[in-house]
DNA sequence: AAAGATGTAACAATACGAGTAACAACTAGA
DNA sequence: TCTAGTTGTTACTCGTATTGTTACATCTTT
């Protein structure tokens, strides 16, 4: 399985938004935050609007959430950046002559989708608001080592 | 996220090779019924064969499984074929001056692992055997389909 | 008007899965 | 023993998806 940091971005961004909202909120600023480019900040933020995530105006460095991070979960976020919404991928190009061939494909499909339900249960349950308070502990506890250290 | 198909077809190569054990178990035989090629089932079966899953004797057709279906779950298949053991990706090219590109990381992958617990917890409690099982039931009824239609 | 930002598209670079081919080593049967 | 067929393994190519880069029209603010 190959890798995309889309998720992993757009809650970037999404916190970043939420925790710099007295700052500039440009793609430009938000990408050196990212260590990546305004442009994938943009077209994720694209993603994040249509789903109601945030809303943006043109010319404007100012986008802001539109629900409370406590309201917005993981599974949100993954659902409004996945173009593909599944985790596990079936190959539908079996033989369907073959006993295996010809019924693997709906059984595995069956298979798959009870993990993809216990993985988004999961996702549901993890809100931005908690994640956040993570990235701000987290902090402290950098913070005051940082401080130990001298 | 980009897809693969190693699961599937370790799982399709698995259950054919449980199912046709008294036929041709070759690697051409194989791929016949994934309609792929022999060098992608020889490379799965590298892999399930260091995971303990299946042994071969070289020059012999004649794969055969080292466990019981009942014994072997999704979540064994999964781990045995799949190099990145992750199902989501932190991005870990952050800046570490900012506060969300300094904290993210940590607290992602800690989010990130409470899915990937939740997905596994759910491949463990699907046996080969039930997967085998589903196929034959879906076998029986495809021909069931085809007698009432003639 | 000018500067800076977004929205959007086109293209290149990159990475990875999968297909293909080749060949040494091994097995089984004639 | 010889031969055909198979596995184990490697190298290369191809297709596809993500990401990086660039460009530019449009909008907002000063």
């Amino acid at each position: 399985m190959r890798y995309s940091h889309k998720l992993s971005d757009a809650v970037h961004i999404l916190a970043y938004i939420e925790i710099y909202h007295d700052d500039s909120l440009s793609s430009t600023a938000i990408a050196a935050s990212v260590e990546s480019n305004p442009a994938l900040v943009r077209r994720l933020m694209v993603a994040l609007r249509q789903a109601h995530l945030l809303t943006t105006q043109q010319g404007t460095s100012q986008p802001r959430l539109t629900r409370s991070p406590s309201d917005v979960t993981l599974l949100d976020i993954y659902r409004a950046v996945e173009d593909e919404p599944n985790l596990l991928h079936v190959d539908d190009k079996t033989n369907p002559l073959c006993i295996v061939g010809g019924n693997i494909q709906a059984t595995l499909r069956e298979a798959y989708q009870e993990v993809q339900h216990a993985a988004e249960t999961q996702m549901a349950q993890i809100t931005l608001e908690r994640l956040i308070t993570q990235i701000w502990t987290r902090q402290r506890q950098r913070e005051a080592a940082d401080q130990a250290e001298n």
